[in-house]
DNA sequence: ATGCTTGTGCGAGAATAGTCGAACGATATG
DNA sequence: CATATCGTTCGACTATTCTCGCACAAGCAT
């Protein structure tokens, strides 16, 4: 059989802050970012279900290569879970506070 | 008398997290807050004596409407300061958990 | 006032990022 | 096996950002 898809993580060590923020600095990628968070391990597809496929691709790539998601193969699928404890331990707070900034500032999410 | 230099600056309640992560997503920038962070105000020169001046303006614009600094006119210089109580206010934490990450993953940041 | 310093605005150019369609490989389903 | 589905890659196009030189305005010094 071929070898399934494999991804490329950076090491927990090599997570940069400028990456990481640059990241999180789009709206889209925040919402990704913010439902990952509440949903732990993710169908891609769930990240945005009406993108085209490429264009989220895109996306899950970037926040992949910042450290900010690990992404599985599983068939042929994809699955996204976010890298809480490693960017925990890495920049200790950060995410919780990012996203605890995102909710305050987002009236509309209160749903589900 | 003509007025003197005038700044515009986001009401504090206004201040979005996409934008300030984004004006800390430059490692340049990122530099130029930990600086503010550890000197108050500063005359806005000392947070890149080597750039071109408009190359300056350009980051401090950016940083002035992120909402992360405050800038006044004195005299022909303009003093920067990072609006601390602000970015506390608005996303408690953030500001501190940054710095804290950006100081771990700097290791030449001992000097002064 | 003359000259010097500082910040800003404008414009150009280069680099980076975002969006998306099309083609392809791999996997699941019939 | 044939087909549909999913993710990736590529290329093109657009938009945004970065850098910087230059000209200008405002404040300070002699």
């Amino acid at each position: 059989m071929a070898a399934a898809r494999v991804y490329k993580h950076p090491e927990t060590g090599d997570i940069a802050i400028p990456r990481v923020m640059f990241a999180l600095s789009e709206p889209l990628r925040l919402s990704m970012v913010q439902l990952l968070s509440e949903r732990g391990e993710v169908d891609s597809i769930e990240l945005g279900p009406d993108l085209p496929r490429s264009t989220l691709t895109h996306h899950t790539s970037l926040l992949r290569e910042s450290g900010v998601v690990f992404v599985r193969a599983e068939g042929r699928k994809c699955m996204i879970q976010l890298r809480r404890d490693d960017l925990e331990t890495r920049f200790p707070g950060l995410i919780d506070t990012v996203l605890h900034g995102y909710q305050e500032s987002n009236p509309g999410m209160a749903e589900a």
